[in-house]
DNA sequence: CAAATTCCTGCACAAAAACGCAAAAACCAG
DNA sequence: CTGGTTTTTGCGTTTTTGTGCAGGAATTTG
C-alpha cells in the first residue's frame, strides 16, 4: 500500500468517524505504529487533522476551531453570500451543499424571497427554518458526523430525483487542471449527485482556496457554471477560470 | 475513549445543562474520580467552565435563571429521560419523535451506549450527532416549521420501511378513554407510522399531560407497551392505565 | 463539632510518542 | 543495468503522557 493512499484511507476514516486509534488504525493496515504515527503528523501538519494521543480527531470535532479564523473570512464570505443570493428568484427551487460560506447565505437570505430550498446539511437546514416564506426540504439518510450532512445511498437517489433550478456548491478546493476537489469521499458523491440534479451550478469559495488541490475529485470546471468569491471579478487571481469559460462573479 | 473526547462531551454536558457532578459523571464515563477532577481542572484552567465543590458549572449559570416552572419541570424531564434510557441497550434501533422530554432524554445518553437513532426531528438529530458512539439517521421530506420535524409522504413511507427495537414517542396528551392524541395532522401521522415500525413503543410524559385529551387522535392505550412519567409506578394517577394494561414505569 | 465527601499530592504503572539508527525500497542520473 | 542517493519503514530505547491508587488535608453538611 502507497504512503499517499495510506493516508488517503486515515483522512476517509477520520471524516467518517470522527476519531481514530492508531491502534486500531495500525492493525487494520497491517504497518507499525510509528508509520501510523507519522503519518497523522503529516497530516496534523498539514491541517487535515487533530492530532491526540493515542490516536487523531476530526477538525469539526470541536466547533472552536471555527471562530479562530473567525471574523476576517465571516466578511468575504457575507460579500459571496449577497452575490449568490441575486441569483434566486422567487419560486425557484434551490439545492445546496453544506459549509461555512452556505451558511452564511443562508442566514442572509431576504425574508421576503419565496423560494424551496433542499439540503441534507443539518445547519443549512437550521438556518432556512427560521425564515418566513421558505419552504424547507430535507434529504434524509445517515448523518456524517463531522460534516453534520446526511450522506449514503439514499441521499443520493432522493437528489436524483430533484430537477432544481440552480445548485450552489460550498466549495473546499478549486485548480484549473483538477477542478472542484475535495477530502471526504461520501461528500462528493453528494455534490456529484447535486450537479447531476441541477440546471445551473454555482461555486461559492473565498479566494484562500483557488487554485488549491484535494484528494477526491468532485467534478471539472467545465461542469459548472459560475464561480462567486469575494474577490472582483477582473481579479488576475480568476483569470484562468474565466478563459476556461466558467462564469465569475 | 480519547482524553479530549471525553473533555469535549464533559463540556457539552456542561454547557446543556448549566452544572455537572463529578460522581455522575465517572461513573457514565467509566473513569476514576481522579480523571474527571484533572479533566475539570484543565477544562477551568482554559476557561470553559467554572470549577466547583463536587463538580462544575457552565459561565453562563451566573445570570440566574430560577425563572418559573422552567427548572421544576426541566427536573420531571431529567428523571424522565433516566427511566427511558434504561431501557435502551447497545446495538438497538431506535426510533424517537420530537418535543422537548424526547430532547432531554437525547441530552441525558451515556456516552458508551452504542446504538442507532431514526428520527425526523431537527433539534433531537442534533443532540444525537454530539454523542460519539451513535449512529444518526435522518428521516428526510418538507420540514414543518412549527414542530422542527419533517412530514409528509415521503417521511411516512421512510419510516415504514424500518423495524426498531423500541420507539419513544414524546406525547401531548394521553387519557384512559382517548389513549394519545396530539393538535398537529401531520405529526400524528408520523407518529402512527413509527408505531407501526416498532416492536415495542414507549410514552414520554410529564404527569401534568395525564387525563387530557387533543383534537386528533394518535393510537389507543391498547397499541403501547409503556408509560413513563416522573412520578412513582404506584402512584394513584397512573392506576387506570395499569389496569389497562399499560406497564409504568 | 463531627461525619462524610471531596480535593490535593505524590507515586506507580502502562500506554503512547519521540528519537536515533539501520535495513529496505524507490528513485534517478549516467 | 548500475551505483549512489533519497525516501520510507521498522525496531530498540528513552521520554512523555494518561490513569488509577493511597494517604492526608480541606470542604461541606447535619
Amino acid at each position: 500500500m502507497l504512503k499517499k493512499e495510506r493516508q488517503a484511507y486515515i483522512l476517509h476514516q477520520v471524516n467518517l468517524h470522527n476519531k481514530v486509534l492508531s491502534s486500531s488504525l495500525c492493525s487494520e493496515i497491517n504497518v507499525s505504529e510509528d508509520t501510523i504515527r507519522r503519518d497523522l503528523q503529516e497530516l496534523a501538519d498539514e491541517g487535515k487533522i487533530i492530532k491526540v494521543h493515542g490516536g487523531a480527531l476530526s477538525h469539526s470535532f470541536n466547533q472552536v476551531h471555527f471562530s479562530t479564523n473567525g471574523v476576517y473570512s465571516q466578511n468575504q464570505k457575507r460579500t459571496i453570500a449577497q452575490k449568490a443570493i441575486g441569483l434566486i428568484g422567487n419560486g425557484m427551487f434551490v439545492l445546496t451543499s453544506g459549509g461555512t460560506t452556505i451558511l452564511e447565505m443562508a442566514r442572509s437570505l431576504p425574508p421576503q424571497l419565496k423560494a424551496t430550498f433542499i439540503s441534507g446539511s443539518i445547519p443549512a437546514i437550521l438556518e432556512y427554518m427560521h425564515h418566513p416564506n421558505i419552504e424547507v426540504i430535507m434529504i434524509g439518510d445517515r448523518i456524517s458526523k463531522n460534516s453534520k450532512i446526511t450522506v449514503g445511498s439514499e441521499a443520493i437517489a432522493k437528489i436524483k430525483q430533484v430537477k432544481a433550478d440552480i445548485c450552489f456548491l460550498g466549495t473546499n478546493a478549486i485548480d484549473t487542471e483538477q477542478g472542484i476537489t475535495d477530502n471526504d469521499w461520501e461528500v462528493v458523491q453528494l455534490k456529484k449527485a447535486m450537479i447531476e440534479s441541477s440546471k445551473k451550478v454555482v461555486c461559492l469559495t473565498i479566494s484562500e482556496k483557488i487554485n488549491s488541490v484535494q484528494p477526491i475529485k468532485v467534478c471539472g470546471l467545465n461542469e459548472i457554471d459560475m464561480l462567486i468569491t469575494e474577490l472582483s471579478p477582473d481579479d488576475p487571481l480568476l483569470k484562468p477560470y474565466i478563459n476556461a469559460g466558467v462564469k465569475v462573479a
